[in-house]
DNA sequence: TTTGGCATGTAATCCGTTACATGATTAG
DNA sequence: CTAATCATGTAACGGATTACATGCCAAA
């Protein structure tokens, strides 16, 4: 049996938090690479297969609309794909399979040399920065916007600004051990460069 | 163009760290799934074509054993897998995209019950006590069981230590949110069971 | 006028996953 | 004796990724 499908569920998901106004493939794609990029990404080539299927089973219905001569095909939940999106939401969390590149690499740290390392945690930490700072705009955007949905952004806000925070602190700790590794190697072999 | 396959590396790392001692398939798996279980995960169907296509590159050799009429199969790394592995632990780490479900239903949180999202964070909470213990204790085995390349083990460790303390820290700022907002639902419509 | 954003898709391919198959050995 | 672990694989399937294709409209 093949892995569980979630891109459906990320489709209902957005279509129901959308409320009463449908919304077309295009910005689905929108919305899933801009507010839950942080936590979720879909392929491109998934939505729209994805939307014509949930279509064909009655989860969502198409309201096509011509708006200066430009079609645009519109999707609204159903009854049916909100049931379907509620019997999702309270089955238990599938949780991912761990692939973190960074940590594996620095795990054969010993086939490589420290300044490779330095680099790739300062640039770790770099990312890291920037999505503190996104986290911290969301937080300050929540307050003055006020949304039905709102406090529940602000749970994955906050999950958001403790993961970055818990990265920072590491990667600064990282970046002393390895600066100290490297010091200490370079009293061994001098020829080194820093 | 696919996606960089990471399955060959991960083998010729966990070669290059067993230092001159041939490791058959079998061992490659078992320490996938343990050592390294807790930041990278490869699929068992993915192993024995990897080696095969290893070997056949010249980056691994095969070194055939036969111990009381069991046959095993054992390689070991190359100076050419040495050099295919350091090119790529000096490339810059490709980001993974992210998937995370617990934060995603959390996310349609407005579209289902509070106890249920209670639900999914306890076990998140759960699930993450376990990690952090399991990194305590890798904490302490290193101090005691030094090894050539255990200052790089450290790290990883310290990186799970990290961000398991962030995951329950904000696993308990959010079952208290959660709990004031089912509170609050409650007192709206006092029909619902807690 | 040309760039970029809106809008909707398709196709090839590859990665990864699960499930199954097979047999020997060792510990309880 | 039998259950677990050692040991090596294979096959099918499906999901995911990337790249490409197409065309309209608005603004610079």
């Amino acid at each position: 049996m093949a892995r569980a499908q979630r891109t459906p569920f990320v489709i209902l998901g957005l279509l129901a938090l959308s409320g009463r106004r449908p919304r077309s493939g295009y910005e689905i794609r929108k919305v899933i690479d801009t507010v839950i990029s942080s936590f979720w990404h879909e392929s491109e080539g998934q939505i729209y297969p994805a939307l014509e299927h949930l279509a064909a089973s009655g989860a969502i219905k198409v309201q096509s609309e011509t708006k200066k001569g430009r079609k645009k095909t519109l999707y609204a939940i159903t009854a049916e794909g909100r049931a379907q999106l509620r019997s999702w939401l309270v089955a238990p969390v599938e949780v991912g399979k761990p692939r973190d590149e960074l940590i594996l690499k620095l795990m054969f740290g010993s086939e490589t040399e420290i300044p490779d390392l330095i680099r790739h945690v300062e640039a770790h930490r770099a990312r890291t920065e920037a999505g503190l700072a996104q986290c911290r705009r969301w937080e300050r955007e929540g307050i003055k916007n006020p949304i039905r949905y709102r406090p529940f952004v602000q749970l994955t806000v906050r999950a958001g600004v403790h993961l970055c925070e818990a990265n920072l602190r590491w990667a600064e700790e990282t970046l002393q051990s390895l600066a100290a590794m490297n010091d200490a190697a370079r009293t061994i072999n001098p020829a080194k460069k820093t």
